[in-house]
DNA sequence: TTGCAGTAGATACCTTTGTTTCTT
DNA sequence: AAAGAAACTTTGGTATCTACTGCA
């Protein structure tokens, strides 16, 4: 079709295309169809352009692909077909350009070259190589979700028993010995009414001087064996933890302590017992380190790009560390006498945040937990991460809902004191830090974000509070988009259409107005006459509970056109009604001929879209609920009795099938003498622990089993009897009777068998109906008959 | 080197009451 | 003749998440 346009025009195409890009003006944005389309090398373009040659020999032109210049539209959009994507087509000349998709101009440099997809078998290898390579995959994703979480429990109680060594009086009498008279004076200054300040600084005076003795208490820091507590790459986790520090009893730990041997985190767990020991209220505060599960890379392109990270930069920030409660400023005041040596009263950021990107990589600061003096456990992670709302939490398991039902419950289950006065300072001050963090200042960090939205991240079904204003506004360096208005989360409204509100139970009030219209998703499955395309959204204010009407003296119940009542919600039963749940509840009501009404709780969705509804009980007046549980009752029970007669028959029906048979053996072996059976070694008839049922492997059938009987013919599946025949030669007996052949015939077959169906079927035809799954009743009773049974 | 807007691709979620033909 | 079983049908739009790309 593009046959006859002169090459001028490409070049045109070309350089229009190019001047296009370089000014970056973005129209309609350009869809690419497929990469695998553009990104093929040119290697895969050549050879395919060489297949198609051969195989089109025929063809006029050497018109590879098809290609539609839409001059009109944009001004030079260019616009690909592929002749493998519509082969079937045909090269149909009247073909309309808007069934083509728009292409983008990336791979228009070669204009001459065509990409061409030919061979069906090469799809998936374009495919897998534009397939990303770094994602992995969904199990790999909630295996690592599932680690997370488990090492952050660990964690958590590892933290937990670790604050209860710490409380040892022995410990805590031996430290105290450090501590001089004026210090412990300096910790604990009397209250200054005037200037609660002077007090806390006092405090911070002792601390300081606590620190220092500390650090020349602790002669010797060990550096850590391998990584320490430090976080894990995916890839960490396949090898062998080499050099993991040998797991430290309580004694041992003890002992470290009071020598002043270990490494950094010892270091800091025992400032904390020295600050116990004063009498303080201090909190053993660890930074967890569980690995990332928001990084989803693949362990090949981990390891590639392994990041190496100097050890000095791993233990700039420390995990462990120290809090101590400032009765005076109320306040918590954070310690680290180990790593940065340093007493910080935090406002709004502090310095044990790791910043910079190598230490980050082994210290992502996400989960910090405060372990106090009285089993308290709490997640303090708001004092130390800067931008908790906006990016660490997207690193947190509680990024979602589920995740942080599980996180609280996790602390919940480790806090063992009651709260207190300290906790509501303690909360007031996150609150305090959650408003200062503020409005985050990108496209990134707003999305999700726990209190702001974008007005262009709204949902379809949610508008602003009619008289919200904007909390703020971004500004892009776009200048496509420019700024952006901000609003506060807790202004979103909800809404939802009429029917989705029934759903919950909730009707329309009368004179509502509908706060939103929009577009019906599935057009498609609305009905033709049903032309009204608009779906009416409305607010939870403008619903109310709906009350279904009530059923009248006789138990007569309002039903809707399809003859039910919908129960989706336990407020929509009738106030006098109730609701029986049972899968034979239906036909209990109609047994005993009173008004009920089946309910619907639900619907299924199946393949193909339709729903079906789920009526899993009836409605009836209350009245009659006890009349229709007794009559449910009875009727599982006759059903269970059928199931157990139908049992029962089923096994006798059996037997008797096989004793039939037992005796047609006998009487061939009577007529035509015994076949070769000494190298059977188990046969069934006259194996004395035969009994009971036996259930086979590819049968559902209860009761003997009858593939052994090659004398009597067994109609049989060929192959089920060979399946049957490899399990049971090979493997144990496994009770009953058992199959056994060991002849067999490089085919797999047996020969015995073989040779005995034909002797038989030479014999006589009309038994190979018998013993099968064909045989009917009346051909049993003949042949019994004839059998003189 | 780092951060970020924009984008593509993958995945998850929402959907919310058949019809025709044959057999018994 | 009526009732019931069986066969046929085999979406698709939107939201959300993540990695990647190119730019500053």
């Amino acid at each position: 079709m593009d046959g006859d346009l002169p090459k001028e025009y490409f070049e045109l195409i070309r350089k229009t295309l190019n001047e296009k890009k370089r000014e970056a003006v973005s129209g309609r944005p350009l869809k690419r169809k497929k990469r695998r389309n553009t990104r093929s090398t040119t290697e895969d373009v050549q050879n395919s352009s060489v297949e198609v040659i051969d195989l089109e020999s025929n063809s006029n032109d050497v018109q590879l692909a098809t290609e539609v210049i839409d001059l009109d539209s944009g001004g030079g959009e260019a616009i690909t077909m592929l002749n493998s994507e519509v082969s079937e087509d045909q090269h149909d000349d009247s073909v309309d350009s808007d069934e083509f998709e728009d292409v983008e101009d990336t791979d228009f440099e070669n204009l001459n070259d065509i990409s061409i997809t030919i061979n069906k078998e090469e799809k998936p290898v374009h495919k897998n190589k534009t397939a990303r390579k770094n994602v992995c995959s969904n199990e790999e994703r909630r295996k690592r979700k599932f680690i997370h979480m488990f090492y952050l429990l660990c964690l958590l109680i590892n933290g937990f028993l670790r604050n209860e060594w710490l409380n040892n009086s022995k410990l805590l009498s031996r430290l105290g010995d450090l501590i001089p008279e004026k210090v412990f004076e300096q910790l604990h200054p009397r209250k200054d009414e005037d200037m609660p300040l002077r007090s806390t600084r006092k405090l911070l005076d002792g601390l300081k001087k606590c620190m220092e003795i500390w650090n020349k208490h602790w002669r010797i820091t060990k550096r850590y064996e391998s990584i320490g507590c430090y976080m894990r790459f995916w890839d960490e986790f396949d090898e062998k933890w080499s050099g993991y520090s040998q797991s430290l009893n309580k004694k041992m730990f003890i002992k470290n302590v009071l020598k002043g041997v270990g490494d950094r985190d010892l270091a800091a767990q025992g400032f904390v017992a020295l600050l116990r020991s004063c009498n303080l209220n201090a909190r053993l505060v660890i930074s967890m380190q569980p690995p990332d599960f928001t990084n989803l890379r693949t362990l090949e392109s981990l390891s590639n790009s392994a990041v190496n990270v100097s050890y000095d930069d791993m233990i700039k920030y420390p995990l462990f560390w120290c809090e101590v409660w400032d009765k005076f400023g109320k306040k918590w005041i954070t310690i680290d006498p180990i790593n940065l040596k340093t007493i910080e009263q935090i406002r709004n950021a502090s310095k044990l945040e790791p910043r910079g990107g190598a230490p980050k990589r082994r210290n992502q600061l996400r989960y910090v937990i405060g372990y106090d003096r009285k089993q308290g456990t709490r997640d303090i992670t708001r004092r130390y991460a800067q931008w908790l709302n906006s990016k660490t939490r997207k690193k947190r398991i509680t990024k979602d809902k589920e995740g942080e039902e599980w996180f609280n419950r996790a602390i919940y289950a480790l806090n063992r004191r009651k709260r207190t006065k300290i906790d509501d300072y303690e909360d007031a001050y996150f609150d305090q830090r959650n408003a200062n963090e503020g409005m985050p200042d990108n496209l990134q960090d707003l999305k999700n974000h726990p209190y702001y939205i974008l007005e262009r991240d709204l949902g379809k079904n949610q508008i602003i509070k009619p008289n919200a204003k904007e909390s703020g506004y971004l500004k892009l360096n776009n200048r496509v988009h420019g700024v952006l208005k901000v609003y506060e989360r807790k202004n979103v409204i909800n809404l939802k259409s009429g029917k989705q509100w029934y759903m919950e139970g909730r009707v329309l009030k009368t004179g509502a107005r509908c706060k939103k219209v929009i577009r019906k998703k599935n057009v498609r499955l609305s009905n033709i006459d049903d032309d009204n395309e608009e779906e009416r959204l409305y607010s939870i204010d403008d619903t109310e509970i709906y009350r279904p009407p009530l059923a009248s003296a006789f138990g007569e119940i309002t039903k809707n056109t399809f003859g039910n009542i919908e129960v989706f919600v336990p407020s929509m039963i009738p106030a006098n009604c109730c609701l029986i749940e049972s899968p034979v509840a239906i036909k209990a009501a109609k047994f005993i001929g009173i008004e009920f009404a089946p309910a619907v709780t639900g619907f299924k969705f199946e393949r193909g879209k339709r729903s079906k509804p789920i009526l899993s009980g009836v409605v009836v007046s209350k009245l009659y609920r006890e009349a229709v549980e007794t009559a449910i009752a009875g009727i599982e029970n006759s059903i269970e009795e059928d199931e157990r007669k139908g049992f029962e028959l089923n096994a006798l029906e059996q037997w008797n099938k096989f004793l039939l048979k037992l005796r047609i053996k006998s009487q061939l072996n009577q007529v035509y003498g015994t076949v070769v059976e000494a190298e059977k070694k188990s046969v069934p008839v006259e194996t004395p622990e035969a009994g009971g049922f036996f259930v086979t492997g590819s049968e559902s059938v209860v009761g003997p089993n009858i593939s052994n009987l090659n004398d009597c013919n067994v109609e049989m599946n060929d192959g089920s009897a060979t399946n049957l025949s490899d399990q049971y030669s090979e493997g144990e007996p496994m009770g009953g009777f058992l199959p056994v052949s060991t002849e067999r015939t490089k085919n797999g077959n047996f020969e015995e068998k073989q040779e005995s169906d034909n002797e038989f079927s030479n014999n006589d035809e009309s038994s190979n109906e018998f013993g099968g799954t064909k045989g009917t009743d009346d051909e049993y009773e003949d042949f019994m008959n004839d059998m003189e049974l």
